[in-house]
DNA sequence: AAAACATATCGAATATTATCGAAATGTTTT
DNA sequence: AAAACATTTCGATAATATTCGATATGTTTT
């Protein structure tokens, strides 16, 4: 639990936006076509399209938020699917609350 | 309320070092000599002691948690004492529990 | 008014981050 | 096994952050 590192990896527009985004997939993705609903996360590609920026920037940013222990991945077939690692987020809230 | 500001003000050891002792200023700063204890905060030179940066870095550390809303400043004779803005700190750590 | 002191600002060097396109890796389909 | 596809990794460049010493600003003391 790197609260530095989990911090950087959010103070990041795009970063934090995909956090938002995984925190209700239903609301802001499209389903996928061989997976139904988002229990095993979100796909690159989906996550992608909603950034505008590279495909190449976007892997590297949820690497980023993986690498915090921020997101998990989960490899079916050609994707990766992305999604929250809730204990996570909640112990860092936790932490951050008492170290500020 | 500028989240990604914010997040971007505590990504940083040292500044997240600040805030951390400011919260209990008596068990990290020695007392000062005109004015007893920490209600109005704790001036520049006592913080800058403790960070081990020069004293224009500590001073623009300061500066960048002030413009984030995290500290505030009160400036009495030569010195300028910095605190906490618990109230901002507390709105942060809502609002980044509900966007992230 | 000059000296001493606390803090902020400026200018510059160095380090880190953001971001891209191209190439590599691994999987599935043909 | 070749083609197509999803994703990652690599190499490069531009932008931003870190950090310093020097200087400026403002206050107090002499």
């Amino acid at each position: 639990m790197d609260i530095l590192k989990i911090t950087a990896a959010l103070s990041n527009k795009t970063r934090l936006d995909i956090m938002h985004w995984l925190k209700n997939p239903e609301a802001n993705f499209s389903p996928h076509v061989l997976v139904q609903g988002f229990e095993m996360g979100v796909c690159v590609g989906k996550i992608h399209e909603k950034t505008g920026l590279s495909q190449s920037t976007t892997s590297f940013y949820l690497s980023i938020l993986q690498d915090a222990g921020l997101l998990t991945a989960t490899k079916i077939g050609k994707w990766i699917y992305y999604k929250r690692n809730q204990i996570a987020i909640d112990e860092y809230l936790n932490h951050l609350s008492n170290e500020i």
